[in-house]
RNA sequence: GUGCCCGUAGUUCAAUGGACAGAACACAUGGUUGCGGUCCAUGUGGUUGGAGGUUCGAUUCCUCUCGGGCACGCCA
């Protein structure tokens, strides 16, 4: 855990040496050949002098390995810092200093952002509606991402906003109050999954009957205005704020319909969030708060606000954000009834969520790359409202869409693929391929199954998920790295390893070395991992350490020699408490056995 | 029509303007009956969609172009 303090000295070196500051920037080294880390600043520095020849950048790097090697730091812990390449500075470490990092206590993560505070958004299903395997990979990247950031030491809140009003809820009231056999079906259903299941039937029926029934088209639209009411009057019993709109003056039909559609909007309500709470539990996420929009219809009154101070314009009866000016899409705010629309709702919410933590250096929103006009726009408008509280202080996180590699996509739900389904159907393939392994073993590989298969490429690239390699323990898959983890466990067992690290050794092997420098590079993975957004960092990092540790217990035995039996079992043990680590900061738990 | 994202080995994906563009799967050859079996090694495989430009240096930045996805005043 070198990289710090050599990047200290190198910024000290550079003002010692009267060259112009700039951003160092120091790699780790993927091939052994260039040290174990390298930098190029020798080759930016010559840049900005006016001789531009091969030659200058060399004869910088010397003079900066000369002042470096004048420091204590790097007596005390290079074998060799040498030039390379014309110009890169290539940093070899002493074989005792990586040694150290077996001990425990020095696998650790500094808290380097201790004392900032971040919300991260992500999850937002909607109520009534499908969860599905996009929503999978919206909480195992959402949740990795807290992890990530909670280990360099920010405070976190972890937020999940849900879609609890709109027209897909009509849809599915709907079906439940005049089609048969929903509207019998709804006081026997009492298993959280039978409602749910009832749930997706009654929305997918009423879907159908808004598309081809002009009547049931209006009657819906009436209950969509019966929801906001019954949102309305449901927050208000709870003492918040709610928007000044009368809905029941957008009703054309019955309006005595009103309290059977605002008991029937809670109970069903209540029956997504219970269900949703179990598959957060399985996934191990949980959060801090929950917003909902029914809690933020008051932005119809921001919105009304943010027109008087010209921000937003009223057009064809509608309040809109005319985004030419500034390069963006113009959005509908209030729409031409009165509704808030999602932008609106947008307007409600952001001052919550920065007000009830105190001051937040930022709010991460993981969503879909669909999104990207709105958050745009919306973010724009917050700051057009109020500068100084939003700019940038707002990110919206891409997470790229899933797909099933062999796919039919086809589930219960008719159009999406259930997370549910994902999760259940992984487990019957890895019962399939490991008959012996235990119910509470086959859960949490399944669950590290997908997470991995989620969280192993860029967030924002599209996946296609195959059983079949998600699964295999060849390879990029989460199974791999906890199998790693197993069989490192396993071999400490049969020792009684006792956690005392031997921090003394001659003569390293290659394979033993090359964990070494793996186990080195841990912290600043993190650190970069944390400060992108990028799972996948770690994910990759991971793989590399397994395949390492799985290429030196290939070709040394372990419990053979006293004194390398000691320093392999230190050695493993650093390993496998590195993954256990890794894979945590994946949302991933580590079986003992497999 | 406008804007954003993407295009890299047969396949799935990496690569903050840097060293020979890297892994995994698949394929070929070989090693290991062990501490844990589904482990490991080596090899084959690339005009980074195409054409220009900037740079000592471009997968990365700029322009054009082809192909795919998404969004763009009354959904969430």
């Amino acid at each position: 855990m070198l990289k710090q303090k050599i990047l200290e000295d190198l910024q000290k070196t550079v003002q010692d040496l009267g060259f112009p500051s700039i951003d160092i920037l120091l790699s780790i080294s993927k091939n052994p050949y260039f040290g174990d880390y390298n930098t190029n600043i020798a080759l930016q520095l010559a840049k900005l002098q006016v001789s531009k020849d091969k030659q200058k950048s060399e004869e910088i790097a010397n003079e900066i390995i000369r002042k470096l090697k004048s420091f204590d730091f790097a007596q005390d812990n290079f074998k060799e810092i040498k030039v390379a390449g014309g110009g890169f500075i290539n940093f070899f470490i002493k074989d005792e200093i990586l040694i150290e990092n077996l001990n425990p206590k020095n696998i650790v993560i500094k808290k380097i952002h201790a004392g900032k505070k971040i919300m991260v958004e992500f999850a937002h299903p909607n109520t009534h509606k499908a969860f599905h395997i996009g929503h999978l990979r919206n909480i195992s990247i959402g949740e990795s991402i807290v992890r990530l950031l909670e280990a360099v030491g920010y405070n976190v809140i972890r937020a999940n906003y849900e879609g609890d009003v709109g027209m897909h809820i009509a849809k599915a009231l709907y079906a439940l109050l005049h089609i048969s056999p929903f509207k019998e079906q709804i006081n026997k259903v009492k298993d959280v999954k039978d409602r749910i299941d009832l749930l997706g039937r009654a929305y997918a029926a009423g879907s159908k009957e808004f598309e081809e029934n002009e009547p049931a088209k209006q009657l819906i639209k009436d209950i969509n205005f019966l929801v906001y009411a019954s949102a309305q009057r449901f927050q208000q019993e709870r003492g918040i704020k709610s928007s000044s709109t009368d809905y029941m003056k957008f009703v054309t039909g019955r309006t005595e319909e009103v309290d059977n559609v605002f008991e029937l909007w809670k109970e069903t309500r209540q029956w997504s969030l219970d269900y949703f709470e179990a598959i957060y539990k399985r996934v191990y996420t949980h959060y801090d708060r929950y917003y909902f929009e029914s809690e933020c219809l008051a932005g119809v009154d921001v919105a009304r606000e943010a027109v008087e101070k010209g921000i937003l314009e009223e057009n064809d009866g509608a309040v809109i954000f005319k985004g030419e000016k500034y390069g963006l899409d113009t959005r509908v705010f209030i729409n031409s009834l009165g509704l808030p629309t999602y932008e609106a709702k947008e307007l409600a919410l952001a001052p919550k969520q920065f007000s009830e933590f105190g001051e937040l250096s930022k709010i991460v929103h993981v969503v879909g790359p669909e999104q990207s006009s709105f958050f745009k726009v919306t973010f724009k408008v917050e700051e057009l409202l109020d500068l100084k509280k939003y700019e940038d202080k707002q990110y919206h996180l891409i997470y790229g869409w899933v797909r099933l590699k062999h796919g039919k996509m086809s589930s219960r739900a008719g159009e999406v693929v259930l997370g549910e389904w994902l999760l259940d159907e992984a487990k019957k393939e890895i019962k399939k391929e490991f008959p012996e392994m235990d119910e509470e073993t086959a859960e949490i590989v399944a669950v590290g199954v997908v997470k991995y298969s989620m969280l192993a490429f860029g967030t924002s690239s599209e996946i296609s998920f195959s059983f079949e390699d998600s699964i295999s323990l060849e390879g990029d898959s989460g199974p791999y790295l906890q199998y790693t983890y197993a069989r490192a466990k396993s071999v400490l067992r049969m020792a009684n390893y006792n956690f005392e690290p031997v921090l003394s050794l001659k003569n390293l092997e290659k394979e033993e070395r090359e964990i070494l420098r793996m186990i080195e590079y841990f912290e600043s993975m993190v650190e970069e991992a944390a400060i992108n957004y990028a799972p996948n960092i770690i994910a990759q990092y991971l793989t590399d350490l397994s395949k390492s540790y799985n290429l030196f217990y290939q070709k040394h035995r372990i419990l053979e020699g006293e004194e390398k039996m000691e320093f392999r079992l230190a050695l493993s043990c650093a390993v496998a408490a590195t993954l256990k680590m890794g894979l945590y900061l994946l949302g991933i738990k580590v079986p003992e056995r497999m």
